[in-house]
DNA sequence: ATTAAAAATGTAATGGATTACATTTGTGTT
DNA sequence: AACACAAATGTAATCCATTACATTTTTAAT
């Protein structure tokens, strides 16, 4: 890579020291105000560009941050990083967003940017890493998880309450009179998923309704997969008649299924998803799903980890942001209310 | 930010210079075996790892790559990122991708990481920059633009050749019996959407089929445009009998327009989507597509990318990709091939 | 006009790693 | 044993901007 004009060639051309013109850089007081239009001169007129390495090295600091994400096309995930843009411009920082594509080592990789100082935080969706990883690295640095939690200390979390949010997606089908009714959910793995399968689960408790095994079926969150879901629930003896997905893809895979064996929705099956994505909107029936507040998310994570990076005092909470049930087409209109 | 252990530290505590210790982080041939593992120890002792802003102000390298985009749900960006991801691990380069919510600053701000040297090179998809930018910022960095394409010397584009493209999708159309053909467009001002718009028509004529006016309409590229647009058309007193969308959220919303007029796809009206999205399975009737190389286009992107950046012989030509016509329900079957 | 204080500028150390060049250590040859 | 040459290591300059501290210039007060 070429050299370019440094800070000592500006000085020279516009007959100061190098201080001076670093001053005048970074909007020092200092600076008589003809100088600094001689030094603003010079720099136009060669449209110097001070290199960045050699501030950030000095300064430690490089005031980027990592988004680190197992993949780009999660529905939620622009909104929320948006969020994220909007907090971090107001305090001059760059948002980097890094997709592991699932891979561990990359995601360690990119862990590793804390350490070798090329960034000065990182917020994680779903990360891979272990407790022990994610606290040793929260001691020294500023991590903030987002949307998925791996309980860890040192380290905090944003998200809703994935077990309350499930919990008011069941219980609003059983005020519409159903008792049947089926969850089909993401991975297994994630914590989001468990905490969903308990709000379900207590909502079943709460109003009397027996838990069956056989409604309760998991695999991608994406819409092959809830068709292939579906499919298997109508094939059963005894099929529900509501089912609430853990995300809109999947639901939009599930009413595609219901659709192809000639039921209607909803008035021979409910279905509901979660999210609240836009693909909650293109489908048809349009679907009731629980909504989530991305773009707050993205922006209170944003905010938390601005705090941890600049303060003392680092909060390692978990912050919870409301949720919200949105009534659409793919569930009856709610008449009790 | 705290500071962490320097290469002074591992050299005195493992009683070598400095030198041989950087020797040892870049497997110099030069050092001795036992001196090695010394150091060695040293450093995983405690943990050492090299604060790579030293590193890359002394080589003036960062081995890092931005990819600027607008926004980051574009539904073909997720594959194309993957594709950059691949072939820039390959080499050792990290890829940072960056949204700008289309603000022009935010990307200005983001291409003047090249000038302060915080990023070696830059792919860009529909940037906003001004031809006039976009030459000088490549005279002495490099920059890839792709799919999205605005002329510009010292640049390089990877995309598919979106007129014939469009060509091929109405000209399938056409094979189907159609002749009255619609156009549902994204941006106006995107110079793909001009070049689709050319291939539309240079269909039409081959066909000496007449160009109506009122049967081209633009507006976003998500499918609340597509409905509406849809919506306008079928108001029509002549309506058309198959519509060719510039995207395939654009023909999910056209679908749902049509059918809730009660028109049933492909009977009543053929829909054509491009992209070939994971939406474009979701919807149903599934959509007849064009299908662009999303992978190959970013694995593409960045080989040209890494080429330009590290050779000599520079690289400032278009390269194309080819695209294919997928058929699925959105239209009907051709009985003609 | 003199002097103290304030304002403006300059000098040089600093951040951490790399590397050209210098020096020391080791090996082999006669 | 002496010398030539290779291998291993060390010293110090370098990348570029920031900033503590030193110095000079300006302003204000007497």
């Amino acid at each position: 890579m070429q050299k370019s004009m440094t800070i000592q060639e500006v000085a020279q051309l516009a007959g100061v020291s190098v201080a001076t013109v670093s001053r005048v850089l970074n909007d020092s007081p200092l600076v008589k105000e003809k100088t600094r239009e001689k030094v603003l001169g010079v720099i136009q007129k060669f449209d110097y560009q001070p290199n960045l390495l050699g501030r950030d090295l000095r300064r430690l600091e490089t005031m980027k941050v990592l988004v680190v994400t197992p993949s780009l096309d999660i529905p939620i995930f622009a909104d929320i990083v948006k969020g994220i843009e909007d907090r971090a411009k107001e305090d001059g920082y760059y948002v980097l967003v890094c997709p592991t594509s699932n891979h561990l080592d990359r995601e360690k990789e990119l862990f590793q940017m804390l350490k070798t100082r090329l960034a000065d935080g990182v917020i994680t969706f779903s990360s891979k890493l272990s407790e022990e990883e994610l606290s040793e690295l929260g001691q020294r640095n500023s991590i903030v998880q987002c949307c998925e939690f791996t309980y860890a200390s040192h380290t905090c979390c944003v998200s809703i309450n994935d077990e309350q949010a499930a919990f008011d997606a069941v219980r609003h089908l059983i005020t519409l009179g159903h008792s049947r009714i089926a969850l089909l959910g993401g991975s297994e793995l994630a914590h989001s998923t468990r905490l969903r399968h308990d709000g379900y689960k207590r909502a079943l408790e709460q109003h009397h309704i027996p838990y069956r095994e056989e409604w309760i079926k998991y695999g991608d969150y994406d819409h092959h997969a809830g068709t292939r879901l579906a499919d298997e629930l109508l094939q059963l003896a005894d099929p529900p008649s509501a089912i609430f997905c853990m995300s809109d893809s999947t639901a939009i895979g599930c009413v595609n299924a219901i659709r192809n064996k000639g039921y209607t929705i909803p008035h021979n099956i409910a279905v509901m998803g979660f999210d609240n994505t836009r693909e909650a909107t293109m489908s048809s029936p349009t679907l009731t799903t629980i909504h989530q507040p991305k773009y707050n998310l993205g922006y209170t994570a944003m905010d938390l980890l601005i705090h941890n990076m600049t303060q003392p005092d680092k909060k390692y909470e978990n912050v919870t942001l409301a949720h919200r049930l949105i009534e659409r087409e793919s569930t009856p209109v709610n008449r009790k209310e």
